[in-house]
DNA sequence: GTGGCTGCAAAACCTTTGCACTTTG
DNA sequence: CAAAGTGCAAAGGTTTTGCAGCCAC
């Protein structure tokens, strides 16, 4: 996403270019897969913090306009992914944890089934599969 | 499961039997898809109430010995299933947070992809599949 | 200038924990 | 009787909300 078409993809909506909204982007961008209160410290870094009520509303505003997505990869926080970043299935380990991204392929024919049999479109940046990987079986 | 079948099992894992036990996994089978506070609110029905910690000690001890499963079908709270139940995966709507389940065979074949490309054995009765349904398209 | 946005603090929600008391085996 | 389990109350983590002041447009 180029910086412009952010801010026009914002005005379009009615919504304002503010610096928290640029600085909590940014952060999704270069962390991945990170919680709403690693965002926040993320941008604590820089010399202007963003406080997390407005990280949490930014994210929800980003979200809303297809932006971002978030997963739930574990038992606490959600994960924020840049939209464009997100083209990928989570498989995430029950025991040790470990994450791994996945051709979004793998998942074609199963989405394809669902459309198909449910008229139901899968939403495949969201989804996370949880099971046990190959050390921990 | 039968009376008796999971008195042994939690015996064999050097557990007890209380009647707190007892009236959570009825609530569990009574239910579907209950949270801990759904549950602990079914429960206190009865004349002998239980309280909430000991409802997610007890769901906590049920899971480990594979006796309920629980899946995220939404932004709250988990939902609890019998794990004989629970042979199914779970269809969920953004949009009107309609809840479908449908035949795990549908899912067979992503299963044994993902078993022979990564060695990754897939928790189906924990997968939950978020799109949207028909009507909200 | 005005309405949207932010920061702050408080509350709401969900879950876990420490400890004294009770109950099971 | 001893160890495990429970209830209670408090704390912990995450997210939302009300409101006064600030800032983008």
């Amino acid at each position: 996403m180029t910086e412009t078409s952010w801010h026009e993809q914002l005005r379009a909506h009615g919504y304002r270019i503010t610096p928290q909204r640029q600085l909590v982007l940014e952060a999704v961008k270069a962390l991945e897969h990170a919680t709403p209160e690693e965002i926040c410290t993320k941008v604590r870094e820089t010399a202007r913090g963003v406080n997390i009520s407005t990280v949490y509303r930014t994210l929800e505003l980003l979200e809303e306009l297809g932006m971002v997505t978030h997963n739930h990869l574990g038992h606490g926080a959600p994960t924020y992914h840049l939209a464009e970043d997100a083209d990928h299935v989570h498989l995430v380990c029950h025991d040790c944890g470990e994450l791994n991204e996945i051709r979004p392929e793998l998942v074609d024919d199963f989405v394809s089934k669902l459309d198909e049999e449910f008229g139901f479109a899968v939403n495949v940046h969201h989804l996370t599969v949880f099971g046990r990987c190959r050390k921990c079986r």
